[in-house]
DNA sequence: TTAAACTTTCAAAAGTTATTGAAAGTTTAG
DNA sequence: CTAAACTTTCAATAACTTTTGAAAGTTTAA
């Protein structure tokens, strides 16, 4: 297979996943491209390699940003900003554990202590509070078990914990 | 807090929760209905709490069934078919983590793997090949631990691997 | 200060996914 | 076998999300 294919499989079925997945295409498609990208690319320039609109560039590319697995690349002698993936697959999929806890897993811990706290003693309650308690801890703990993996050491992956995981 | 109302409160938000996910809010609502339900459900039971359509209720059970969470009940003198949740969390957080590893993993390794095996010797196509080996090296990794812990005994969560991460 | 180079916004259009409800299909009891 | 009780399907439609591209906004160089 010759790159220029071999690039255009990996964008494109990065893509399709990503639509599978919460992710849109586009933003998925861009993550790719920078990915593999040795240089950073400019809006215009990912503009023409995924052929779409200066605004769905312009947005998406802003969302990696919040999610902090791509950067602004600011190059000497130009005016425009160019961007670059993370290339450290560790660190990107620490950096998305973390955005993740903070946006999906909080707010469901709130749910959870807010409807604790409301202490419903009614006939039939006790099932409701079992439940709603169990979830609670599930949550404490994958809360923790997340705080670990992302204060571990930019090796964790390979280390320890890999070894727990894999050769125990 | 009255009980119906925190009750409400759990499905509802569990539903907009789903929405922010990959998962449509019918489905998640469902989940959590069943969840806090004491007793298995019937279609028409849940049509009227959530008050949407027959035909809803009967495509978000059927996928329900399939990610393994959600188990047909059948009645003694009762025709028609009941459903109740898996109500152990931890079970549950194990099947979705089987199903999602079968569906998202998978195919995202076959991806990868292809990729590798067409041996890019071209200018230029060293990066491409660090990047695809490092990601199929990452998602190899993912899998072995998956594989441990869906493997490792039902108590996993509160055992060795709790320790691990909550204790040390 | 101006104009060129660039970025951001936003309303409209396109595309996608979820929901409804009626019709078709299936099972069971008698 | 038949009718009632139930489940599944599916086409139409509603709801939601993504994308476009032109206009507005901002920054920089001269």
């Amino acid at each position: 297979m010759e790159l220029k294919q071999a690039q255009e499989k990996f964008i494109s079925t990065w893509g399709a996943f990503g639509t599978q997945w919460g992710i849109n295409r586009t933003m998925a498609q861009i993550h790719a491209l920078l990915l593999i990208s040795e240089e950073a690319l400019s809006a215009e320039d990912i503009m023409k390699k995924l052929n779409v609109s200066r605004g769905n560039v312009n947005m998406n590319v802003r969302d990696l940003l919040s999610w902090g697995i791509v950067h602004k690349v600011l190059k000497f002698g130009e005016r425009k900003e160019f961007f670059a993936a993370e290339k450290d697959i560790y660190k990107t999929a620490i950096q998305i554990m973390k955005e993740r806890r903070k946006r999906e897993l909080g707010p469901v811990l709130e749910l959870l202590e807010g409807l604790k706290l409301a202490e419903i003693n009614e006939q039939g309650g006790e099932h409701f509070n079992k439940v709603v308690g169990e979830i609670h801890t599930f949550g404490e703990s994958t809360n923790k078990m997340l705080d670990k993996m992302i204060k571990a050491d930019e090796h964790w992956f390979t280390g320890s914990l890999m070894k727990f995981f894999v050769k125990k």
